[in-house]
DNA sequence: GCATCAATCGGACCATCGGTCCGTATATGC
DNA sequence: GCATATACGGACCGATGGTCCGATTGATGC
């Protein structure tokens, strides 16, 4: 009745420890090398305290994940073009794939270790859908013709952190975003009802600037 | 120098036993239901066996998935065309989708089992090396303006084994390959040089007869 | 048949992991 | 300060993948 009562302090500061010891463990060994007694001892926590505020390993993983991407959200929901409404499709899509392909290069181990957490259950992973129906809805407006939720699992697939990681070779590390978008031209270009409508390549040139809002380089 | 001993009778049967159980756990639980303990308990042999005989957990599913797509490699390689060499590209690739996609379906649980597994070293795996290298090889005969190394990926990345499950409704249990199919005419569809050199839509129906050697439906 | 010997077997054993539980400590609101 | 809800921590659990080594058994030469 009262309102619920705020967090407690030491809960919030703990969430941040536990965080951020996930992140270190995520950096300094492979995905594998984060099991939450580390991590619980790593933020000097309980592992009680980590399930309590995470739920399970993917949740963990999962949150960390959700941080990561959280001003992607924002922007393709709220955010000015060409990645928020407003844009033509096409370019939001082009917009969308470039930051979603950034995030994924920066953090394709966290990446894997999640699917890796969710195994079954990654399609029903909160962001997962999110992405898929930002997708899909762009590539129904571009493509009526075409079957766009298959279209966006196809995409989205290729997100796979472990691919990321195979194709990312050490010296060009946007390597993956440049294939992506090519990949995604392939579907958008010269569509069956308007031939030729657009012969020009807009795509395999991305602008300078990078990094829309990710953040944390 | 007298020529290595042939394998054991005793192993020989073993080894049946195992990849049989093995089919049996994942067929009537899901993929986390094959523990190496259940499935050396119903095969009637220890521990011990199944990890001189496969080496790991990744290996027992590997093992099973190289029996069940045995068949279309060889079909691949040396078999009748569309399939085999000697048709043109587009109808290979067209063929190789279809048959892959079938497989995909007859085993989408032993797949993500597989892939949940090998985690990282997907991408190292002899089965997805043979079956990107021969994507590869067609896409980069039918487009070679274009990136077939990573197009490759993409396409072989939609056939993950939950991505299959979530995408396969009850009652349509082809709708995945059709999917596939329509996709992969995407890519081949109206070259960037060429433009309209076909029109015409030879994707997306399949025909009728199935399962081109994978047997054991 | 039988002896020999290496290949194979089997299951006890181990470290580790994700996850649970509950007695204890403490931040917060009054 | 006090009462109380909340969060803490780490012992504990069952299960799992993987290892090891003494016991067993199939093949081979005679």
């Amino acid at each position: 009745m009262a309102g619920q009562r705020a967090e407690r302090a030491d809960a919030v500061r703990n969430r941040r420890a536990v965080l951020d010891a996930t992140e270190r463990l995520l950096a300094e060994g492979g995905g594998d090398h984060v099991s939450l007694d580390r991590v619980a001892a790593l933020a000097g926590v309980g592992k009680g305290t980590v399930f309590r505020r995470f739920g399970s390993r993917a949740g963990l993983l999962q949150a960390l994940l959700e941080e990561r991407s959280r001003a992607l959200k924002e922007a393709v929901t709220h955010g000015p073009p060409p990645l928020g409404p407003g844009a033509p499709a096409r370019e939001r899509l082009s917009a969308f794939l470039d930051a979603l392909g950034a995030i994924a290069e920066d953090n394709a181990v966290l990446m894997s270790a999640h699917e890796q957490a969710c195994a079954e259950n990654k399609y029903a992973d909160p962001s997962y859908r999110f992405w898929h129906r930002h997708l899909s809805t762009l590539l129904g407006a571009e493509r009526p013709d075409l079957d766009a939720e298959f279209l966006a699992h196809g995409l989205l697939a290729v997100f796979d952190g472990a691919l990321v990681r195979h194709l990312t070779p050490p010296g060009d590390p946007h390597r993956f975003t440049r294939s992506v978008q090519q990949l995604a031209g392939l579907r958008c270009q010269t569509s069956g009802r308007s031939p030729l409508a657009s012969a020009a390549p807009d795509v395999n040139k991305r602008p300078p600037a990078r990094r829309p809002g990710s953040g944390r380089c």
